[in-house]
DNA sequence: GAAATCTCCATGCATTTGCATATAATGCTA
DNA sequence: TAGCATTATATGCAAATGCATGGAGATTTC
């Protein structure tokens, strides 16, 4: 295996720097608005998403890239407070579903506003149109699978989708 | 402010999603070969860089963007392992000056071929010259400071320089 | 069809992070 | 130059994370 070029370096460098910097502000203006961390927003986007509302906590793992004992632990978290519900999953008692409840759409529906506002502010508008797409298809097969990756905790199953509405991270 | 556009929102959800994979991999790969996490290569490489191997745990926290207490501590360990040295900053008594030692050296240099196989295996060799090099730029952009911010803790003075031999992160 | 294996989720414990605040030294202002 | 604001670093305490493991339930194997 060759070693990295000089760009790739700094590519990954600004990769690191970029990320820690946007997620820093980002939380910043969740935060100062009263709002959970991003992850609760997550959690909750993506059980919205689907028609009744409900994923197993692996699923959930897989979308989000979460650690599983991290997810468990989230969930407890939100559990508490009243914006998902753990139920049974029909017919295998391993597995439990995660289904959102009314006040968990209401905590998304209020959140999103700001959180538009913040992708707006530290992404949006420092590229071009033609900058974001390139950085989306970039990103997106940074995210690939690769055969050569060794087993490993996270990305396992990726996929490359598109945002609608309030459809994020 | 307007609203960011799908594809804005797209681009934001795939920074944090392939950051997240990506440092996974890299860190695994660092991980099973014993050693510490990456914020350790950063502040031995960040301090390698210079002349002296010095600089103030303000400097570093400004170039890893890193929070100030977290720092103070990340370099109370790396203290406890003889990786770093503090020592007084003359002229003035509440700074210091965070000195890398010999053996902060030599880890540095054998982290580098696993740090650097890596970063090609989950970056390098995922992408295109061209896209790797619209990848580093873009990110740029995002990094540069934004009158718009509001006072935040993290990245203030950023700056974007390229990189050469094992200059990482 | 029983034992071994695997999958899913939870949890005890140590480490790390976040938050607020402390401590100490410097710089500024009147 | 006394008082007050500011800067640099550290730290107590609570929350979150990582790691290893547990335990229950499914699946495979022979």
């Amino acid at each position: 295996m060759r070693g990295p070029s000089e760009i790739v370096i700094t590519a990954w460098a600004r990769l690191v720097r970029a990320q820690r910097a946007v997620m820093a502000g980002i939380e910043g203006e969740l935060k100062q608005a009263g709002f959970p961390p991003l992850s609760w927003y997550d959690v909750l986007l993506e059980l919205k998403r689907r028609p009744d509302g409900r994923l197993t906590p692996r699923e959930l793992e897989q979308e989000m890239l979460f650690e599983q004992y991290n997810l468990s632990r989230l969930l407890d978290r939100m559990e508490a407070e009243g914006l998902v519900r753990r139920i049974p999953y029909p017919g295998d008692k391993r597995r439990q579903l995660i289904e959102i409840t009314e006040e968990g759409r209401s905590l998304q529906r209020r959140i999103w506003p700001v959180y538009a506002a913040a992708i707006e502010q530290y992404v949006g508008s420092k590229l071009t149109e033609g900058e974001v797409q390139g950085l989306a298809e970039a990103l997106k097969k940074l995210l690939a699978a690769d055969e050569n990756e060794r087993a490993r905790p996270l990305a396992k199953k990726l996929s490359g989708t598109s945002a609608s509405d309030d459809r994020v991270s």
